[in-house]
DNA sequence: ATGCGTGCAAATAGTTTGCAGCGAG
DNA sequence: CTCGCTGCAAACTATTTGCACGCAT
């Protein structure tokens, strides 16, 4: 995720550059540890201290809207945010736990769904690499 | 999902078969419409009229233990359950919404991750066969 | 009989909303 | 200056827990 391509986004848009919106894509920029809003709201007030959970997740709504900030949903666990919107795979570590992304070249996925399939990803379980 | 199997298992746990789980099970053997816990207690409710919310998270939390009862989780929605533990894959439709089973056999799926891979498991995104 | 499972209600966690005032453009 | 954005607090939704009683075994 860029943030200056997000931050011209937003202005035509015409949504404001707040300290806030800023703090929180400083915060989500490159960031590749897929954060809660808990984790944004807590990164975030120690950046940016006078800052509200409604603030994150009505910044955390924008980011999807822009198409810039996908959510990740894994059983048993709170919605998980991704700067990360191009293609990509999950390894999920069922050993400590830690969501890897996966770049589409490493995996090879073919199928024979009739219809119109405009998208896949895949979840992997198993040992990361750092286990 | 066997009723008949999970029955047996709750026995050999020396778990009660009361009236409550009956019903649960009825509900969930061979559903394949993905429900929520909500759409659970609704249905069982219209089938055995005293269950409670409480009862319905714990029975799905000891079928869950018990490895026949699977969770799966979209962003944007409540928890969905699955009685189909078997490996399969998913087809989301962005028409209806509606979450469909995808058999493996369907699938190819091949990667080059290193360490142990368990499992995988791929959400498709596309327009269903009915719409 | 005896203990597990139940309903109930309250507690908790995560997220959303309403509103008045502030601050970015 | 003006309207969108913010913080706050309350509302809401989904889920979990504590407890006394009742029912499956």
């Amino acid at each position: 995720m860029d943030v200056h391509e997000v931050e011209r986004l937003l202005r035509a848009r015409r949504c404001s550059l707040t300290p806030q919106r800023r703090a929180i894509l400083r915060y989500l920029a490159d960031n590749d540890t897929h954060p809660t809003a808990a984790d944004i709201f807590e990164a975030v007030t120690a950046d940016f201290p006078i800052t509200s959970r409604a603030t994150v997740y009505n910044t955390i709504a924008l980011l999807r809207e822009l198409g810039v900030l996908s959510e990740v949903n894994l059983p048993g666990t709170e919605a998980r945010f991704d700067p990360n919107t191009a293609p990509h795979h999950h390894l999920r570590c069922v050993r400590c736990g830690q969501l890897t992304d996966i770049p589409t070249d490493r995996v090879r996925l073919e199928h024979d769904l009739p219809g119109e399939v405009r998208s896949a990803s895949v979840l992997f379980e198993g040992v990361c690499e750092g286990c």
